[in-house]
DNA sequence: CCCTTCGTTCGATGTTCGTGGAACATCGAA
DNA sequence: TTCGATGTTCCACGAACATCGAACGAAGGG
């Protein structure tokens, strides 16, 4: 978990966004996402993410879920991801990041 | 001042270095500064930094000095250069950045 | 005037990054 | 087993980036 890889994955607005989203502690599923990207381009963000040690991926059957680790962040960076989501929010960095409307396990 | 602008700015080792050198608030000038590259990427990285709005920069005659936005940046992100600077000591980032013998003025 | 110093700007080069499409692997369901 | 859904990986491309040396322009000193 080193800083400037830190820096270099929250530099990009895509993924400031989906940590806005995951930022509510829940996680949430790959297919919940919604960003206007093509898949291989969200599977490579979230990778960058997971790299960074910003998330954590959990795998179930053929579906897997992202989570934010705020509380090692937390740990390593105290008071950098508050700042981060802060000011996200103030610009509205990485609106175009939301989820489906679906809560995930639902059948469609 | 952006965020994911200030983000990328961060991103690099070397101008991690010249955040932290520049930390203690005190005015520094552009030929104290000692970092591993040639000067005209050491250009660069404080165009950079000055572009994303954490420095400044002031011309005095033919040499010009360089200044951190401490406040300017902690009101825009509440902790963050605090988070930053934590964690860059720790991990010493930047470490190859210092400063020259000569306290500016000094002739030589 | 010339010459030196200082910092920026200008190509040039090699690398990394964001992006999308196609192929692939995995798993559950029919 | 065959099919469909789900993510990952591979490849390719254009843009952005880090880096350097050289050329440049602005002061200031002999």
């Amino acid at each position: 978990m080193a800083l400037t890889e830190v820096m270099a994955a929250l530099s990009d607005p895509i993924r400031v966004g989906l940590v806005r989203l995951l930022s509510d502690g829940r996680e949430r599923g790959w297919g919940e996402l919604r960003a206007p990207v093509a898949k291989s381009t969200l599977s490579h963000h979230l990778r960058v993410l997971r790299d960074a040690g910003l998330t954590r991926t959990r795998q179930e059957g053929t579906r897997c879920f992202v989570e934010l680790r705020s509380g090692d962040l937390d740990a390593r960076f105290p008071g950098l991801l508050a700042a981060v989501l802060g000011a996200a929010e103030q610009e509205d960095v990485g609106h175009q990041v939301g989820l489906a409307a679906s809560p995930a396990g639902q059948r469609r």
